[in-house]
DNA sequence: AACTATTCATAAAC
DNA sequence: TGTTTATGAATAGTT
């Protein structure tokens, strides 16, 4: 009998896809492809990489190699040297077991509960009728330090908690895959390599000033009217 | 005579390439193909991309469509996403599955990711030698808020995490002690495609050399003479 | 840089 | 969105 199983992958033009639940699906695979080739690239040759892309529905996809933020704040400063204290955070958390989950965590909690009391001063300080918003106050490099550290931490935790669970269920010959409701992939990042979705949503309350008063802002950074 | 015109592409690890002709040469051919990739996927979705890439050499390269300077402005002043749902999840999750933990840390990981972007805003605006902003800000104790769901939401982890290291070892043993060969990929989006009318044209390749395309980019931040 | 034999990515269809 | 199939593309090793 004739059969057709498939016709395989086809030729296609670069050109938009008009079609919107093929461009979805477009979007979708060739995203990932393209995030792991970046990571793949950042393990051959030991470079750093930080990917944002902005899907046409507002969202925010990002890719970063030991994560965005760090590139991005080296492109717009020319950060010098590279990020030696999360490197090695991230290093040790490397080889941690899962009996030294507690021990992180622990330590995570100590590093929130600063953050948490640093939180409340600043919101002291705004109860005070401070003109000034809360990044004029204490929050310095440290506080950013701090959260990206516990970040990386957190990263790291996720990792190796899923990596455990993983493997231990494999092991077991138990059938996980309905375990869990996110999808978990183990066989294309690297290490230390960030590869973050962050969805786009519309809550302007948390941080979000004046429109008038961002575009003044910009401009202080050379932006003008480029933006607004 | 045996012919040998090539072995063809070989099958390699990802993994650090020592060799450094070898590895200049993949990086070189690598990157080129992550860029066509990405401007790929302009094309095809309609979406906006912007790559950093810091060579080992501590040369950048950079993609960007339509530029990578717009793109690095959006990402940096995204709103946060809102976590009031956070809590809920994880209170309707106490008897946490380890797939639910999974989850719970996703979106642990969101909270931090906006705290940090916060941070990365704010050091950035420092630097840029802002003292003041005139502008009251709407924010209200949202930030403290934050911080406490996300404190409260480290313990209720903590807890399900000592669970299932318990519940784990006493399943399976310590036969997987020293398991952390790779990552994991976090996908947990779902998006309407929004059929926008993005006009896409040819996407740009930026790759400028290195001094003068930081030095283009950072008078365009505002750093000029800072710099140079 | 150009060339090929292979591996890898992915368009289609389910 | 995951899987499968078969083909289009990217690229490792060589010249």
């Amino acid at each position: 009998m004739a059969k057709k199983p498939s016709l395989g992958r086809q030729k296609i033009k670069i050109a938009k896809i008009e079609i919107k639940n093929h461009l979805q699906v477009t979007f979708s695979k060739r995203r990932s492809g393209l995030f792991k080739k970046a990571s793949e690239l950042c393990t051959l040759c030991g470079v750093e990489i930080g990917i944002i892309v902005f899907s046409p529905a507002g969202k925010v996809f990002s890719f970063g190699h030991p994560n965005v933020e760090s590139i991005v704040k080296r492109f717009l400063t020319r950060n010098p040297p590279p990020n030696s204290t999360t490197l090695q955070l991230i290093q040790a958390h490397r080889s941690a077991s899962l009996g030294e989950l507690n021990l992180q965590l622990t330590h995570l909690l100590d590093e929130l509960e600063s953050a948490q009391r640093k939180g409340t001063t600043l919101d002291l300080m705004k109860e005070a009728n401070q003109s000034q918003f809360w990044w004029e106050s204490p929050i310095d490099k440290l506080g950013l330090h701090e959260l990206e550290k516990l970040r990386d931490s957190m990263q790291e935790l996720k990792t190796n908690a899923i990596e455990q669970a993983t493997k231990v269920m494999e092991d077991a010959g138990n059938h996980y895959s309905s375990l869990f409701p996110t999808t978990t992939n183990n066989n294309m990042m690297n290490e230390t390599t960030n590869f973050d979705i962050y969805e786009h949503k519309h809550a302007p309350h948390i941080m979000m000033p004046p429109s008038s008063a961002i575009a003044s802002r910009l401009q202080n950074f050379g932006y003008g009217q480029l933006m607004f």
